[in-house]
Order: C-alpha cells, then sequence, then structure tokens
DNA sequence: ATAAAATAGTTACCCTAGGTAACTATATCA
DNA sequence: TGATATAGTTACCTAGGGTAACTATTTTAT
C-alpha cells in the first residue's frame, strides 16, 4: 500500500477548490460551511465543540463564527455556563443551508454516480474504519 | 451519500498534521515532500510537470524547488529546451527519500493494519474511480 | 468557604501555503 | 520572421491556521 496517503491526499485540493468555487455565490468557503453544517445536524453548539469535531484550535473558529455572524447566518446565544456562547442558525441560515446542500448534494451525485452501490458503500465503511483507527492513534499519542 | 465530502476531508487536517510532524526531523513539509516523491518515482522532472500533478500553480512549484535545493536535496540540470529546468534529486536527496520513504510506509502501515486486504484494494480502487471522474469533469470545464 | 486549577472564548501576532499579474527568456507556429 | 505560446520567476496578496497571553467564569481540592 505504499504511496496510499499520496493517492488519497491528491484530491483535496482539487476537492476543496471545487467546493469553494461552489460555495462562493453565497460568500462562503468550505471551512464556514463546516460550521453551518455542524449546528444544523447537532444543533446549538458551542465553539469548543465545533472546534474539536474539526481538529482546529479555538481561535480559527472565533475567526469562522465571527465571519458567519456578519453574513448574519448564525447568533450567539447565552448558555447557562456562562463561560460558553451557544451558535445556532438564524432563519436566514437555514436558507442558506438549504441552497448550499442542494448545490453540494448534486456535485456529490455528479462525482459518485458510475460508482456501484457496493462501492459506495464499501469505500465509506473503509473511511469510516481509518478515521477511528486515526483518532485512536491520535488520542494515545496526547 | 450526503455528507460524504465532509467525510473525506475531515481526515485531512489530522493526516496532513502527523504527516508534517513526521517529516519535520528532516526539515521537509508534505508539501515538499511531494516534489521528492515525483520526482523519484518519474524521474528527472519539469516544474509544470510537477505543478500539473498536484494541481498547484507554478510559482508554488519554484517556492517549493528553492526550499528543497537550499537543503541540497534536489538539484537543476539544464534542458534540451532552454526554458525549462529539470530537477532531480543528490545523493543526500536519495538518503533522505529512503528515510522518509520508511517513517512514512511504516505510518500508513499502523493506520491500515485494521483492515483486510480486501477493504484496501476496494478502497483504493474505488479512491481511483473518483479521482479519474474529478479530473475528466474538471477538465471539461475548463 | 475559598484559593487554585481548569475551561470557554478572544485578541494580537506570526506562519504556511497558495494564487494572480506581470515579467523574461526561449521555442513554436503561421 | 513576426506573432503566439510556454517555462519559470518575482512581487504582492489572501486564506486559514497556530501559539501565547489574556479575561471571565466554573470546578476542584483543601
Amino acid at each position: 500500500m505504499e504511496g496510499f496517503f499520496q493517492h488519497y491526499l491528491r484530491l483535496y485540493r482539487p476537492l476543496i477548490n471545487a467546493l469553494n468555487e461552489l460555495l462562493s455565490e453565497y460568500n462562503l468557503s468550505y471551512s464556514l460551511w463546516q460550521v453551518i453544517y455542524y449546528i444544523k445536524h447537532n444543533g446549538p453548539s458551542t465553539l469548543v465543540e465545533i472546534a474539536k469535531r474539526y481538529s482546529v484550535e479555538k481561535p480559527s473558529i472565533t475567526r469562522r463564527v465571527n465571519a458567519l455572524e456578519e453574513l448574519r447566518l448564525i447568533e450567539k446565544r447565552e448558555s447557562r455556563d456562562r463561560r460558553e456562547k451557544v451558535i445556532q442558525l438564524t432563519p436566514l441560515g437555514e436558507e442558506i443551508y438549504a441552497s448550499c446542500r442542494k448545490k453540494i448534494s448534486s456535485f456529490e451525485r455528479k462525482m459518485m454516480e458510475h460508482l456501484t452501490e457496493d462501492e459506495l458503500q464499501n469505500f465509506f465503511h473503509t473511511l469510516s474504519k481509518i478515521q477511528q483507527q486515526f483518532y485512536s492513534k491520535e488520542g494515545k499519542q496526547q
């Protein structure tokens, strides 16, 4: 399996560029989309939750959240723990989510349509296993 | 398959960070490693070849090549086409390649050891198919 | 109960890596 | 041979992330 990572990583740039292009229509980038996606799928969330999820540091999420707030796509809410700021989608945020979701899904379909259901399932499953392995190893090191 | 890209892309940052960490011992980063890897596997090459391979612009490769030259891992050679600069590994470059290759392979093995041979084969194969699809679509757009 | 340690978030500053535009030198095409 | 294309470089800019130091608040331990 030599060169496996090369293979895996080579897709990254073209993919992220295509997604950024796709999202630019809404003044979004993929890194901002991740935040929207997260709170859409996990409900109102704190910044630290999101940072952990995407393996980035807190200041990066602060910046992303500020950008999204300026776009009026999310809003901050007070939490019972007053250190925390819970963020949630605004109605506009929900709208934009839906539009982007549609575009991304159709792009995903276009990229996947030549694969069989089995290939997709297996690929997805193996990716999950690698991810799990990765996080467990990483965890041990810390 | 909604959220497929999320899944795929989420692995990127931890993976690239781990590889950069691994390579830092030799004052390398993954982006520099790509260049070394390319000329090791394709022989002496021009900058444009490498840029195309990794979907980056020429100035990025100029920078990478300069960095590698300062590390004495590659050297420039005149080409028959005097616009081109053909770069190749120095003996030191070959050495460093071998050391890094060993480290990366062992890391790869650690990440993959819990997968069956079949899972690996399928994953690899599907990844290739997605990549091909991607490049053919991208090509059409231009 | 309270002092010490931990946690959430922010700010300021820096780094990596890439992109674009404009340029030089050389090669190819018409 | 003049026009066009290509390889590479340079200067400048941008995106996005990291670290350290800080404030505010909460939790833990004595």
